[in-house]
DNA sequence: CTGAATCCAGATGGATACTG
DNA sequence: CAGTATCCATCTGGATTCAG
């Protein structure tokens, strides 16, 4: 038997363990503005996105781009150019984050204001 | 002189970098579920946030805590009571990060099914 | 070009004990 | 109750070098 207050922090229970989920698969310095610089262009290639993420070394990049891979947010094609060249692009379950990231975007802008102050 | 390119990229650079300021804030192993429990119940106490996320230690949640007020995302009220209390709920700042959470907490629900498999 | 491998300093975070 | 302090293992991430 379960009363009211029970059933309302099973709910909460959910709902953070759903949130924390999120944050396993966005977490680390890079990975938002990685998915940012993809979705923006579309389609990227490792260089241009180690160009777009100010501050990133190759080994993060690499390390973290694996790592979407695996969350299937981001799929990587390797073309057969000379040399070699490794497209990056969204995956149709990758592109359900726009909404997540845009909040974010419009969020830092009005909280860096808030903070820096104007 | 800046062509349509350029613009577009610098666009998108002040894009990334806003998201990069909310990670900023929203990083760490536990805040967005603190955040999600003061603001599942309005105002709340240590011990019971230390209850309501699930592995946190005191350590963390003292640290993180203080991060969150330094954000100024949370306020942190003494109570006069013996032994003391301390109660922390969001700041309005802090309540404008709810669509986030909300976002993050359906985003998460559906990633699970898709990673786990149903 | 796209990484993987190695080395290494510094940050992170758990466990535990202690204070007001 | 609400933290703080300390110790210590592990993780993170930069720099550099190397390989296909």
């Amino acid at each position: 038997m379960s009363c009211k207050i029970e059933e309302f922090q099973q709910e909460q229970k959910k709902r953070m363990r759903a949130v924390q989920d999120s944050m396993d698969v966005l977490n680390g310095k890079w990975k938002i503005s990685i998915i940012s610089s993809i979705c923006c262009y579309g389609k990227r290639r490792f260089s241009d996105i180690l160009n777009d993420v100010e501050g990133v070394s190759n080994r993060m990049l690499s390390k973290e781009l694996k790592e979407l891979e695996i969350n299937q947010l981001v799929k990587r094609t390797v073309l057969d150019t000379q040399p070699i060249t490794v497209q990056y692009e969204l995956t149709e379950h990758g592109n359900t984050l726009q909404t997540i990231i845009s909040n974010l975007t419009d969020w830092g802008i009005v909280h860096r204001k808030k903070i820096v102050g104007k």
